[in-house]
DNA sequence: GTCCATTCCTGCAAGCATAAAGTATTTTGC
DNA sequence: GCAAAATACTTTATGCTTGCAGGAATGGAC
């Protein structure tokens, strides 16, 4: 009923990204509407979050970027709106001018404990149906392909 | 060195999600810059065009919606630009004139030939470097976990 | 037939994302 | 020393995405 009788290898790569893109977008979608309904945030701005919590020393403008695998103008435009809320703290590098180094507060890091405790709540609800085992073999996979993609 | 050691299980289901991510972040960006330098169009209106090309006999607004998971109003603006191109059709559904069925012009389903041959060159090209086997592994297990999700 | 809820679609405002251009600072080459 | 290249960041223009408000059409309840 498919061409996959034909010729099933020529379209397994396209369905292997049509499927992970699927359910990348499934999850993300509606862990973006539980921190919009519950919080009144956003991934982004937790994503940031995440990431600086793990640095308590602070981190440079272009480190968030790398880290997150998103543009440097994009990062200038979120962490300002964490600063307005002072969620973070910036302060220019003594090492060097260019730079800034930005940080969570205690205010921002109680937030975040409260947000990360949610969002691993909806991510565990959200693959409550996904087996321990079928998880690690997918992390496996997962790891791999991500190491593999150039 | 990490809490991995005290509890490895409790982090497991965030780990393949981040990764998930990770993994499909990746890909995406790759492809959407190709479709940018090569053919000054998007992935989004590639995946429009995508899904009416499985349709032959056209879709309405809404079940282009659902099916590519975005929202009404995005399908509207996408819909528009791709009719100012001439790459789709937009004709009043008989049976419900709220309804407006939109399909492929064959200037739009010739160049769709184009963009897609192209697109799979490119998901080939980024899963090169990742077996066979492990497709076939990866692509049962997204199938599993999308079926799962809720 | 007449409301009334529902459905389908189209604006619209706000937020996220990128690329490219611009500013300030540091580093390099000489 | 100092001009040029490189780096860190911001700004700007453009596009995707969402949620919500609104208009038009449909379908029931009565």
């Amino acid at each position: 009923m498919e061409k996959d009788k034909t010729r099933p290898e020529s379209t397994l790569d396209l369905r292997v990204w049509i499927r992970l893109l699927d359910c990348a977008k499934m999850i993300e979608k509606r862990l973006r509407r539980n921190f919009e309904d519950q919080f009144g945030t956003t991934l982004p701005r937790f994503d940031i979050m995440a990431t600086l919590d793990r640095a308590r020393e602070g981190m440079r403008m272009g480190e968030l970027s790398r880290a997150l695998l998103v543009s440097n103008g994009n990062v200038t435009a979120i962490v300002r709106q964490l600063l307005d809320q002072g969620l973070v703290n910036s302060q220019p590098d003594p090492e060097d001018r260019r730079s800034a180094i930005v940080s969570l507060t205690p205010k921002g890091c109680d937030q975040f404990r409260v947000l990360a405790e949610a969002h691993h709540g909806w991510v565990r609800e959200a693959l409550a149906d996904f087996s321990e085992e079928n998880q690690q073999q997918l992390l496996a996979l997962l790891t791999q392909l991500k190491s593999s993609i150039r």
